[in-house]
DNA sequence: CATCATGGTATTCTGTCTCG
DNA sequence: CGAGACAGAATACCATGATG
């Protein structure tokens, strides 16, 4: 059984994105030059107008990545097999952007979960095709679509420089496009910017717990899903929560959350409403039924109780291999429970 | 005895809501 | 637009145990 987060291929990343051999003397390693200090004061200022529009500034790369493309994937090859964008007027957007059906499903994914990995989506949508891929998203940045960045992941307390996580986001009038051209439920939210640098990581292992998730939905003969992010559910618990308080100002606090919690169909545990990453509702028996699976990612850092809590909630609970190792050593007691987590 | 890893808790940060 | 409330997650911090 695989329990490893990382694509098979990730073991043996580009040479490009391992550290540098550092001259070493005397046991101390000689540290690069930094960079001109004229293109460090103009890295800074840009990253200060980034940071002014409420978007998080790029992280300035280390020196020996500084001339990588920004998605690290060679040169396009002469020679386009697919259908000129151009010449394909169905995928007119109305604003003089045509858009690929690859596109379209791709900035589809994006939109509904708000960050995806580069990586899970070439993955998903492009057959693996990465270059393809990355065309396509250059072409998107260029017309203002998405947004692309890199990110650091978690660092779980290790010295070692963290791995970068490329990530695509959509723009605000790139959200409107997906909205027109996308096929979606009435009912299903899109996000557009990033938010929460830090959990970045974590939101797109939520990305592939729903790929995960959505294979047994399949297999159960559900469709038409929907996917429903914390944001919303959490959105939608503090409007009832608020409105309930407005009824009824001298009621218990407490027992408006319990009540709350059994109408939303979520757990309430120690006086608190358990809010999955996120929730897949779908269809069942050509929509006479509905169903609905509530996900969760954990992490090293959930404690066997708080674990045990979200298990017993019905949460589906999906996990890495780097956390599933820390899982391990926490919960070795209860054995059954780290069969309850899945792998992603 | 010193050092390192691990465990648990506190703090900080982010996003959401409503209201003034 | 800021404050107060609520929730989740990462990180900081300190206590404890293992290990040489």
């Amino acid at each position: 059984m695989r329990l490893d987060l990382e694509f098979p291929d990730e073991r043996r990343r580009p040479r490009e994105l391992e550290m540098p051999e550092v001259p070493v003397s005397d046991g101390i390693a000689e540290v690069p030059p930094p960079p001109p200090p004229d293109a460090l004061a103009l890295r800074m200022e840009r990253n200060e107008e980034l940071s002014n529009v409420n978007s998080f500034p790029k992280i300035p790369l280390p020196p020996h990545e500084r001339n990588q493309k920004p998605l690290d994937i060679a040169d396009p090859p002469r020679v386009e097999h697919r259908p000129r964008r151009d010449r394909d007027p169905r995928n007119d957007v109305g604003i003089g952007i045509h858009l690929r059906p690859q596109e379209i499903k791709a900035l589809s994914e994006v939109g509904r979960f708000r960050v995806v990995a580069v990586r899970d989506l070439a993955e998903t949508v492009y057959g693996g095709d990465r270059s393809a891929l990355a065309r396509d998203l250059r072409y998107l940045e260029e017309k203002g679509i998405v947004s692309l960045r890199s990110v650091n992941a978690r660092r779980d307390g290790s010295w070692r420089q963290p791995e970068r996580i490329q990530v695509v986001t959509l723009t605000r009038p790139g959200k409107k496009i997906v909205r027109q051209v996308g096929s979606f439920r009435q009912d299903q939210q899109l996000y557009a910017g990033l938010v929460k640098p830090r959990e970045v990581e974590h939101d797109t292992q939520i990305y592939r717990a729903y790929l995960k998730e959505m294979d047994r939905i399949d297999r159960l003969g559900g469709s038409n899903p929907r996917v429903v992010l914390d944001f919303e559910i959490k959105r939608n618990v503090q409007r009832a929560i608020y409105g309930q308080r407005k009824a009824d100002p001298d009621r218990d606090l407490n027992e408006i959350k319990e009540q709350v919690a059994n109408e939303f169909n979520l757990p309430y545990v120690d006086n608190q409403i358990q809010i999955p990453d996120a929730r897949i509702e779908y269809d069942l028996d050509q929509g006479s039924r509905v169903g609905s699976s509530d996900i969760e990612v954990v992490t090293g850092a959930y404690r066997p109780g708080h674990l045990r809590s979200k298990a017993q909630a019905g949460f589906r609970l999906y996990a890495g291999a780097r956390d599933r190792a820390r899982l391990g050593r926490d919960i070795e007691d209860e054995h059954h429970m780290l069969h309850e987590i899945l792998d992603l």
